[in-house]
DNA sequence: TCCATATAGTTGAATTTATCAATTAAGTAG
DNA sequence: CTACTTAATTGATAAATTCAACTATATGGA
């Protein structure tokens, strides 16, 4: 039994992949914007720090994917806003460790649920052998698909 | 038997969705810009118009999940660069027929099949079986996905 | 110790992308 | 005919992305 090949565009696994993912991005953003003005950058910062807090920057901005002078400002946006704090790292001058305030804290405990709450209705179509199943592939790509990326990236220079 | 709830922003389907989806769109762009200069909008009007042109703009904006100024001006391009025709839509004086040219043609299947590729080389490290699940639980995911959007969506007035 | 080099973070600037309003021209319904 | 809708383009801004430059601190040898 062979595979049809994808005949277009829409029948390509990585088209329809960006399109949930275009999708279900949006209904997070629109939510987390309108009712608690965190945009989607800001709702990823805030959500790693929740967990995984104190983090520098480097660690901050490479798990949520974004450039560190991003990182940096929107860091700088959100301690404005009194949701998050940048203390000094004893052991690196250099380095920064950036946490929630009791105010971001408060604000991600409202958040988080609300995005596990989505999550679960997203996910409830599926029945539990394909979300299982489901969520194993996806991790398996990943993993596979960051190795296919380095591959791509210009090798660096040592 | 009771599912574990998710307890960060890491563990959430929705991040993984789009981390997964972020990297392959990297990998994507990153071929089709340095070999073809197409950034990864060019690349989805030139993708669909190759399996479902014509297209009035329309279309083919809302298929490419772009904003449809956006999509006149990257057409507007591509029609300089030569590989994209406007013709008149014969039944409706305002629309147009959004076309490849010959040597449009000629990109999208240099294109095409490296897409193809790139997908089944991502794929590969999954079984048959969580191919198979994995493919119909995100068509049945964004389907769902995108009812839940459209009731977020700002009442429309009629 | 001193020097060269690397790293963490911030800032600047240029480019690209997204959003939304306004406009023009052509269809449609009473 | 008039009012209203729709397709496409254009304009204006705002937001996001990328990359380079810069400061300050670490680190690893001569």
């Amino acid at each position: 039994m062979t595979r049809p090949v994808p005949a277009n565009l829409k029948e390509l696994f990585s088209y329809r992949l960006n399109r949930l993912a275009f999708v279900s991005s949006r209904i997070a953003a629109r939510v987390n914007e309108s009712q608690y003005e965190l945009g989607s950058r800001d709702w990823r910062i805030v959500g790693l720090l929740g967990a995984f807090a104190p983090l520098s920057l480097n660690a901050l901005a490479h798990e949520a994917n974004i450039d560190k002078s991003q990182a940096s400002r929107s860091v700088a946006e959100l301690i404005e806003r009194g949701l998050v704090k940048r203390g000094a790292d004893e052991s690196d001058g250099r380095g920064v460790r950036l946490d929630l305030t009791p105010q971001g804290r408060a604000l991600y405990r409202k958040v988080f649920p609300k995005a596990v709450d989505r999550n679960e209705k997203m996910l409830s179509v599926l029945t539990d052998e394909e979300r299982e199943v489901l969520e194993r592939a996806i991790d398996k790509l990943t993993v596979h698909t960051i190795g296919l990326l380095e591959e791509l990236k210009p090798p660096r220079t040592r």
